[in-house]
DNA sequence: AACACTTTCATACTTTAGTATGAAATTACG
DNA sequence: CGTAATTTCATACTAAAGTATGAAAGTGTT
């Protein structure tokens, strides 16, 4: 889990570091041809990288909460195999969330929320997400 | 509240906007006299702007949650008018039965199940039924 | 390396939920 | 009695939920 995170993470920090290299020699050939036009290249890479910098944040911001309610429902989860994510997936259920927020919320697929959905019905026993809750609460994995 | 809000944001827009026109200022100067430096100046300008880019989006994020926090303890609205058959339909919602089970148990149709689900929604203010379930237990009209 | 488990995504389908609208019968109350 | 609110039912629709099945890739363990 935190593997692939750090997979992902180093990934898109190449990516990153790529586009910054790519883009510092663009602007480097650029440069010997027009030199009087520093501020426009400096305008846009100022853009660039303060979309790039809030988007890495609001990443990190999500990742971050989402470690946040995954310790919270570490803390007691009886013998029912329910994974980590299938636990996210019912706490987001709890809450009130439709499955298609709750595939916006952590970035997936909408079809994997269901996935998920179909699976922790199965392991908790249950026909739907109300049910499911109800459960949930019977046996204190929530709240 | 939203009003300070505002300021502060002005203020902080005000101060960004700033810094960039004295950041580009400064490496306008530093451009005459050392004009080979480019990659330099356009790496800092990068950190700067993504480190602002994550700032901003770091602060967005935080009054995104303030507003969700504020909104859920807004609700405590003890009139809300909910009928009998109403509150007899919530009851069994919040019992985990489908619109189907509750129509047989009450020895009524489905529509009209349908239709108390759906007028209970309004005045409960939620989309659906498992909002409507943690709604009601906010407001202590259930259990 | 082999294996079990998890996670992700997809298609196709069925079922349930929910909305909009209208209407008729019943009940409660001034 | 008349009026408002409740209760009931219906049709027709859209949206969401849930199932079945298959597949690919990553993770962790032995």
């Amino acid at each position: 889990m935190t593997k692939q995170i750090n997979v992902k993470s180093t990934i898109l920090y190449g990516v990153s570091m790529a586009i910054l290299l790519f883009l510092l020699k663009w602007l480097e050939l650029r440069f010997v041809v027009f030199n009087h036009l520093f501020e426009i290249y400096a305008g846009i890479i100022s853009i660039v990288f303060m979309v790039l910098g809030a988007w890495l944040m609001y990443h990190f911001q999500q990742r971050k909460q989402e470690k946040e309610n995954a310790r919270k429902e570490m803390v007691a989860i009886p013998e029912l195999g329910l994974s980590q994510r299938e636990m996210e997936v019912l706490e987001l259920m709890s809450q009130g969330f439709t499955n298609q927020q709750i595939a916006d919320k952590l970035f997936l697929s909408i079809h994997t929320i269901k996935t998920h959905g179909s699976n922790l019905f199965v392991k908790l026993d249950v026909k739907n997400r109300t049910q499911a809750l109800i459960r949930a609460k019977e046996l204190e994995i929530l709240e």
